[in-house]
DNA sequence: CCCGATTCAGTAAGCGCTTTCTATCGAGAG
DNA sequence: CTCTCGATAGAAAGCGCTTACTGAATCGGG
């Protein structure tokens, strides 16, 4: 059926061995006797047969990336990141031992990132990197660290990208500062003068929405501010909670002048929502979002936000997945979250108390 | 090391066959015999090694799918519907035969889609997506449909979606009917009652910027406009060739009170480049896109666009890869791309000749 | 001129799983 | 009571490649 080795050995008067070795170029083969090789696998067509070489060695060129959804930028971008790390020569030399990446989409389900790490851990993979934020459950994150902690032991290198370090596994981690980010955000607003805020957080018992919320009351502690500056509606991180999370803001407290969303796509819903409301951004309301994705400076107005190097961390992670980086001291990485002030935020025109 | 089949089959007291029929359930197992085979493989922990029952069984659970990038929308929506089809369950059960989704960002280079498409092949994937455009070039054209015909030849059934049949080959396609919506945005523009035009193509030589523009050039000849009535240039499909191609469009013919962008996102930049022009949009300069990404709608004002159904494309793809939907007759299905009429575009405040 | 290095090629033993072909055991059929 | 057929389970032969081992030249130095 397929050409194989053997056929390729065959024809170049030579054994499987040296055609194995010519291929991977791990073994010393003589000038002429490659050359031959390699016009038998030209002449034949020859393409190596995957799953048998990654059984016969042990290993597979599979690296496989976890993410929320591929269809969301902030997911898409670190995605690509981590890919372009192993992307392969454009003229298709040297494809021994090229990596490529499984995407594998959970949706934000916990069981099917499970799922998932068990489906790579069948395929042997170099690598797998995980992104995004994830479930703050107990039993979860104890499921989650034996599942790392087998792939580890089977030699996956786990590298975990945007999201904590994982108590219960020593993973290398590149990660961002949310509680930064969100503290900036909060105190750009305040030294507006914004004294009353709305905040729009991600979905409950997740360390993004944990942690972004907590550097948002950090500030208003600094600024001597208690929780009553502030309301908290949680929704998914999504353009329909911002617009529904925006109305709902605005029942509970119509004297709102600044509403922090959980991040830009969120911030895009609550701008429409203000729009409909007949409200003008940043006259009425200041808005701010959150990672600077590359839709955010073409809102209208510009959107404030904090970016996060998500290219960056991502090719980091994917550098470090391939074992092509030294780890960072402590294994963990952490990025710091940029303010970008824009367009949606001024002072309000109707002041606080 | 890692636990194998036998020792599954030597902890339930049955032969390593058995417990294969167990896990893949082709075969008739005894209801006893089957619990204690899965108990022991409950016991162990026993994982399945990929690779070898690749190879012994000459197929894999790997399905390839080709993008120019996936950190663009456009692409992103795309893959994302390809692998909803493949979604494993998420209480992780039956992962026997779970197919999984490798994404290769070809960076829009032909050479790169054809060694991805070699190593998918050296993978032995069960199938192959490839989306978006392609380019017009008669040597490459050959080149894919020679490898094409390789993989289909070797067992992996190839879908095309978003893109055009393929000369020398008969994938399965799901393709868009960009020729016809690039004539209803023109068709709409003209109706408004514009007469001087710009059209901001994509690269040459590809053939999504080709239909788009034919799509253009067949709606000004049935108005009885010939091609004087637009002028055309070419840039990237990104956001900087919006501005720097909008720029250029005006400096070639300062009254123009209309462009076209190649997408949605040089439409961005055509936006922003008029901003800082000092140009309003609609009053001064109607603008429009193509695609309708999800941010289409929060720009300001909402970009009149041409609707594709990139996530139906992506999953009807998906599901022709698995086999899994009857083809359509003739292997190639076209979407229509529906006109968005938004507040971008508006009659010019100053008419043609 | 002989000998231990050195270089290059071949032999063959798996890697862990699938699957064909056999073998066994009962239960009806004749 | 024997024979046949259906339902299960096992034995064993690979799938195509990698990689110890071995073996055969070749080479430079004593």
């Amino acid at each position: 059926m397929s050409v194989t080795l053997a056929d390729v050995a065959a024809r170049a008067g030579v054994s499987a061995a040296t055609v194995s070795r010519v291929l991977n170029g791990n073994y010393p083969v003589a000038g002429e006797t490659r050359s031959r090789v390699l016009r038998a696998v030209e002449e034949l067509e020859y393409v190596v047969n995957g799953p048998a070489s990654a059984l016969a060695a042990a290993t597979s060129d599979l690296v496989g990336v976890l993410v929320n959804d591929i269809a969301d930028p902030f997911f898409a971008v670190m995605a690509s990141a981590v890919q372009s790390e192993m992307s392969p020569a454009a003229d298709g030399s040297g494809l021994s031992g090229q990596k490529m990446a499984i995407i594998c989409n959970t949706g934000g389900s916990p069981e099917r990132e499970l799922t998932y790490l068990t489906l790579l851990q069948r395929q042997r993979a170099a690598a797998v990197v995980l992104t995004g934020g994830t479930v703050e459950d107990p039993a979860h994150t104890e499921a989650l660290a034996t599942r790392l902690r087998r792939l580890s032991d089977a030699g996956t290198r786990v590298v975990l990208c945007g999201r904590p370090p994982l108590p219960g596994h020593d993973a290398l981690t590149v990660t961002f500062d949310n509680r930064g980010g969100a503290r900036r955000l909060t105190e750009h607003l305040l030294s507006l003068g914004h004294r009353r805020l709305g905040y729009l957080a991600g979905p409950t018992a997740r360390t993004t929405t944990r942690h972004r919320l907590e550097g948002h009351h950090a500030a208003l502690s600094e600024a001597g501010l208690a929780g009553e500056a502030t309301l908290t509606v949680h929704g998914a991180y999504d353009r329909a909670s911002g617009y529904d999370g925006a109305l709902e803001l605005l029942r509970r407290e119509p004297r709102l002048t600044a509403i922090l969303a959980a991040n830009d796509t969120v911030a895009l819903g609550v701008c429409a929502a203000l729009r409909d409301r007949g409200l003008r951004i940043p006259q009425d309301v200041s808005v701010t979002g959150f990672d600077d994705l590359p839709f955010a400076v073409d809102a209208t107005p510009a959107l404030t936000t904090v970016r996060l190097p998500l290219a960056d961390a991502g090719a980091r992670a994917g550098r470090l997945a391939l074992d092509r980086e030294t780890p960072p001291v402590g294994g963990v990485a952490t990025y710091h979250a940029d303010l970008m002030a824009r367009a949606s935020t001024a002072p309000p025109s109707r002041p606080g108390p």
